[in-house]
DNA sequence: AGCGTCACAGCAAGCGCTTTCTATCCTAGG
DNA sequence: CCTAGGATAGAAAGCGCTTGCTGTGACGCT
């Protein structure tokens, strides 16, 4: 039925070994063997089958790329990046490898069997991208699963994630933290005292560690923080756009709010604008992420540009072994302030 | 070295089959046989060999996605709708699939690699996504390979993209042209008589379709095109930024703007405010998708809904066989008009 | 009591490819 | 002219798993 190895050797009049070996091209061939092998495999419309050549050579050419989520850009870039590096079909790397993201929809069970599934294909490698749960017994789960891998041979690298110690694994992380300390300073800085902060989900390193920044910031200019000027959700825009309604509810006198990615900051000036509040003249709003559709924010958005590319690409290099890992096997990448129109000084400032 | 089901038979106590059998579920295997293999299973931490098992069973439960633009959310929505019913880890559906979703990038070869790497894992199933490229040659590229893989027993459903007749392919189309054509009646109906449009790459059969509905209105109207009112450019923002500029050059009178998609439209936006021109009050814009971001827009983004998720479930129920195939192998889903504030009456409606 | 029937479990034959080891043919040096 | 050695090609042994077919008791029916 289905065209195998065998066929196409007995048409060119060679053993399966000789086409096999032409098919991978590291082994001599005289070229004239080589020419009819390949017209026999032209004319059976011959396709190599995947597992039969995963097996035997104990390799694959898979690489997973894990996702939060596929429909927000942030990570799409990243897979993009990614993915552009691995090579895949067209890229400039040389062997045809199939880069697959996998979509785990930020749950820690999805994320797990994705990554026994990608272990099960025996994958080259695997690249987990984003935050991660804060769990104890999930990440204690993730480690070991990661463990296993690099002791597999698979090559894991973390793109825009905390490292996980003793897994192997190498890390590009995002200083998220930083990021949200600069943001807050700029804010403060431009006479803003009272500041609502719209987090993502709890339990999330990403959360934290922006959150932390926002307080380090705040503790440093000696602001005391309402408890209630904090609100968890979600990351995007509906979850922006409720927490700001309850932000408002709770302290109509804030000034500025902060949000947790762009995505939710756009949701939060929805909110405002419907509020009748303007931006930034009432309040100033800022985001993170810098993603494209940000400049475009009526006024343009405050927020920290993370290099989402750069880092990617750069993960998608180490996990092909074509770029040496950073020392230690952790980078951490620094994003970049973008001061824009969505943040000025508080009507009020002197007051303060 | 690596645990092998041969080492968890002896474990166990068992044969290799019985190991097998208890893991593949679809084998009456006694209910103290079963406890002692799992039991094994998991000391053993024991992960089957996919390759292995795919060839012996010849099937895989790899399910393909591909995508022209992972960083797109047009495409990541769809994407994750798909996956979703794919079941892979999580899902509701029962096995456990590896949905993988690659990114052509709009690259012919690609795409056909991508195909190609597919057929060559046996996968369980492909769905493409969105326009086709209607370069004939690698048009019938395409189909040949949809055709090669349908007959081998892959799924093969189209989604968001036209039907490819005689290859087996399920299609979930869009109907670009009657929501291009909705959308521009809207706006001749507000008295608009001088319409730019920024239309998507040209060979892109969603380009086409888009301006046939477009050019169709304005027929319908009795109104005669002016050749320049049109630009090609690609699917973005900066694309719609500089196509409105040049559009603006050409004919500084036009009243409204029509974009290849809402990413386009904000760019279109950007470049009207900056040249100072109001919106909807000296140029109205309209976009095409309605992708989450476009109600955030300022104003708030005239277009046409698609409905990307309900279109990406079916697709992937389809693909998985749970849902059945609309008759004929083709449906086509309707976009839906969604008049918000980017569009208005032009300021000298009456002089049209 | 005798035998057909189940319910399980094992045997063994591959699935289609890679790769080591071997065989063969040439070319070239002695 | 003979042979060492390089360049190719082939034979065959798996890679780790699935599955059709073959046992083998235990059970129930007459």
């Amino acid at each position: 039925m289905t065209v195998t190895l065998a066929d196409v050797a007995a048409r060119a009049q060679v053993s399966p070994a000789t086409v096999s070996r032409v098919l991978n091209g590291n082994y001599p061939v005289a070229a004239s063997t080589r020419e009819r092998v390949l017209k026999a495999v032209d004319e059976l419309d011959y396709v190599l089958n995947g597992p039969a050549s995963s097996l035997a050579a104990a390799t694959s050419d898979l690489v997973g790329i894990l996702v939060n989520d596929i429909a927000d850009p942030f990570f799409g870039i990243m897979a993009s990046a990614i993915q552009s590096e691995i090579g895949g079909p067209g890229g400039r790397a040389g062997g045809e490898r199939l880069a697959v993201v996998c979509n785990t929809g930020g749950s820690p069970e999805r994320e797990l069997t994705y990554l026994t599934l990608l272990q099960r294909q025996r994958a080259a490698a695997v690249v987990l991208t984003g935050g991660a749960m804060e769990d104890a017994q999930h990440a204690a789960a993730v480690a070991a699963k990661l463990r296993r891998l690099t002791e597999a041979g698979t090559r894991v690298v973390l793109c825009g994630r905390p490292p996980a110690p003793d897994t192997g694994a190498v890390a590009i992380a995002f200083d998220n933290r930083g990021g949200g300390q600069r943001l807050t300073e700029h804010l403060i800085g431009l006479g803003h005292r009272r500041l609502g902060y719209i987090a993502g989900p709890e339990e999330r390193t990403t959360t934290r560690h922006r959150l932390e920044g926002h307080r380090a910031a705040l503790a440093a200019a000696g602001i005391s923080e309402d408890p209630g000027w904090t609100v968890h959700g979600r990351y995007d825009r509906t979850s922006g756009y409720e927490a700001t309604l309850e932000l408002l509810r709770r302290d109509p006198s804030l000034t500025a709010v902060v949000a947790a990615n762009d995505s939710v900051a756009l949701g939060a000036c929805a909110a405002l604008r419907e509020s009748g509040l303007g931006i930034p003249d009432d309040v100033s709003v800022a985001g993170f992420d810098d993603l494209p559709f940000s400049v475009d924010a009526v006024p343009a958005l405050t927020t920290v540009r993370l290099p989402l590319a750069d880092a990617g690409a750069r993960a998608g290099r180490i996990a092909m072994g074509r770029e040496e890992p950073p020392p230690g096997g952790i980078a951490t990448v620094r994003g970049e302030l973008m001061v824009r129109g969505s943040s000025g000084a508080p009507r009020q400032s002197a007051s303060a």
